[in-house]
DNA sequence: ACCTGAACACCGTTCAAGT
DNA sequence: ACCTGAACACCGTTCAAGT
């Protein structure tokens, strides 16, 4: 039998998959992915399952515990090396660092969720306890060691936060580079118009200000980070 | 003349000192420190100041600038040393970073609203500056120390943000270090509770990740920093 | 020039009602 | 058990109208 005219189901497709937890992540982060973190509201993640916003309660608990769970998952993205190798412990540490870096920036400003926040996470636990294991096999106090993880995942997290934030201010269809370039001239134009001789320091050194790409910059802060772990080490076999 | 009845002006008192940027800003800070940067919208800091939301943008563009005056006001409060001593420069940086924290954390999270900013206020402009003149001053090579006040920065900023959302989760009228206490005892029987042979470190180390006080981990961590900056320097006087 | 009311297009979350 | 519509108490920003 043909539906009658008129009686035509209120949407397209009712979407006969049952919601899961999974899937409501799974369409935040195609949201995130799309549009930003600030645009992944329940109404929007709702519309994107065609639903609405009241449906998402049943499995997930609040905004908050959805924000979670999208960075869990994204965390999962990142590629751990297979075997922890002692003798190459700072390399591989600056590895998944640079890492978690590369994931977190490829969906956004997701590291925004992870700043200040304690991993509880089964993937950011897993992360967390690789690179413990690696300070403590390259023979780092196991105080410092607990210590250092916490500073090094505020530093990526910062890092990726200030990467998405130069790369996010293009709204439209523009070159992101050709961009990105044009807001640093504007920056530092900007600076060369202050006064010297209350901002001296500023005015004289403009370039090495604005020297460097997103990348240059982890690069030297991630060193200056495990320099400073390396020194911890009773017998230091490379510092 | 009396009034005549039912013709009371509609607000008890009008406020009769015009509007400036200045009142707003200060309104905005009365906001974030009695609720919270969350709590800092328009339309509360209007009601602050007694009129609509539409009033406040005669003085200020749009919220986020409204944000970054309230930061740089803010920033007004760090106090700098008068004098910069080249032979104490690792020792005065110290000082500023860590009231810069101090400033930050006792306005709630406005440390947010500096985080991955590139500083444009009168007050954090000086802030970078002095720690600029500062570095080169102790033989930092300009490109370091151009990177190395990025890096400072950010750290500043994350520790500041990870320690008022240790200390806001506070919602009634508890004591804030019962309730931070209470808070780390959930943390390690969640920790001590993991399955061992997927997180051996995480499990074997439980103490040594929940150790320090909040002030004690952000010296570490600047510590960290300070060692790595100070191996820079060619003609090391102190490393 | 500054201020305002009203409106627009949004929010997160709850809850009684449905299947 | 899961889903829903409707409602509640909010958002930032714009704009025509007032003084």
């Amino acid at each position: 039998m043909p539906t009658p005219p008129g009686r035509r189901p209120r949407r397209p497709a009712p979407s006969r998959q049952p919601l899961t937890q999974e899937r409501v992540v799974e369409a935040a982060i195609a949201v995130l992915d799309a549009e930003g973190l600030e645009a992944v509201t329940m109404r929007r993640v709702a519309q994107e399952l065609g639903t609405g916003p009241a449906s998402l309660y049943a499995h997930v608990s609040d905004k908050q515990e959805l924000r979670e769970l999208m960075l869990d998952r994204v965390a999962g993205e990142v590629r751990l090396p297979s075997e922890p190798d002692p003798a190459r412990w700072r390399e591989q540490l600056k590895e998944i660092a640079s890492e978690v870096r590369r994931v977190y920036t490829s969906h956004r400003d997701i590291a925004k969720v992870s700043m200040g926040l304690i991993p509880t996470g089964p993937n950011l636990l897993a992360i967390a306890d690789m690179e413990l294991g690696l300070m403590r096999a390259g023979g780092v106090p196991a105080r410092i060691a607990g210590l250092a993880v916490d500073t090094l995942g505020m530093y990526i997290d910062a890092d990726a936060i200030e990467d998405t934030f130069y790369t996010a201010t293009i709204t439209g269809d523009d070159d992101p580079w050709e961009h990105f370039q044009k807001y640093l001239r504007e920056i530092r134009a900007y600076m060369a118009a202050l006064p010297a001789d209350r901002y001296p320091n500023i005015v004289a050194m403009i370039d090495d200000l604005t020297a460097g790409g997103g990348a240059e910059r982890f690069e030297f802060g991630l060193d200056l980070l495990l320099r400073g772990i390396a020194s911890y080490v009773e017998d230091r076999p490379d510092a």
